[in-house]
DNA sequence: CATATATGGTTACAAATGTAACTGTCTATT
DNA sequence: AATAGACAGTTACATTTGTAACCATATATG
């Protein structure tokens, strides 16, 4: 018996999707909390900020593209964020189904902020994994990210 | 510039909790689809499943520590796996609170058929993810849960 | 130019989830 | 033994999410 292991030999604690994923909630927690807290933003909210904010503007289906987040996901963020004027929409011009989405000045300050935050949390991951977890880390997800380009990610 | 940012020198596609997150969630979903397909399993009845086939006989409440599941959840999932007659419940003689759960026969099967899947899946993702991917994140991911052993995750 | 089909974005409805309150049982302290 | 607190597990309610249908506009095809 390999560990503790009872039926065949499939071990759970093994299984990347399951590590992964328990990883990377423990992970997006500890950030949520701050902007949760600071701001009482939701996670779909937090990305199309910092979307916006890193790239500039650009459409919601863009944005959605960008950070891998559905239609309807971005569509409730951007009307949350639009609602405390954090970002405007314009229609554009050729393409009157389409609006271009921009971070207005508080935006801009929010994100400031948030993005502070977000490097002290690095800072802090890095620590607490360790220069070396954090470097096996990303170089394994710069693996994925490789394959998710390939199959439709 | 750096790379098409605009506002300060943050860049989301460089964010570790981002990234893990898409990731995760990449990697789940193409699994989850073998489960939702073959059995119409929801993620936490499969985790609920996986951890009992994996560890043998568990309370709920090993279960949810085994897997980072929340009480409410696993209380659902052992509904429906019990409903399914996949798993029997059966009342601790000292502790008249707790209840030991055990996979049935048929729980048995359905395990054991998942969890080829899962291997087929583990496969396949050491193809599409490339070796030398797979034994960087999974370094990586030892480090992260070295760390949230210490930090309460 | 009429019709079909695709696309950007929103909305309605159903399913999943988290929070908090609850029931029943156990343990410790008096 | 009586009371208070902790703990296993469930349930009710609010919030979040996903799916599918939808509206408006754009593009392609006959």
């Amino acid at each position: 018996m390999s560990a503790g292991n009872v039926i065949g030999d499939f071990d759970l604690e093994q299984f990347l999707p399951f590590r992964l994923n328990r990883a990377a909630e423990f992970i997006a927690l500890r950030f949520a909390a701050a902007y949760k807290a600071e701001y009482g933003l939701t996670r779909p909210e937090w990305r199309t900020l910092a979307a916006l904010g890193s790239s500039g503007r650009m459409t919601a289906t863009e944005v959605g593209a960008h950070s891998t987040m559905h239609k309807t996901k971005v569509s409730r963020a951007v009307f949350a964020l639009e609602e405390r004027r954090w970002l405007k929409r314009t229609q554009d011009e050729d393409d009157r189904r389409a609006e271009h989405l921009e971070l207005t000045a508080a935006g801009i300050k929010a994100y400031r902020d948030l993005t502070r935050l977000a490097r002290d949390y690095s800072a802090e991951l890095c620590e607490l994994v360790g220069q070396e977890g954090v470097q096996a880390l990303s170089s394994g997800l710069n693996a994925v990210e490789k394959a998710m380009a390939k199959r439709g990610g």
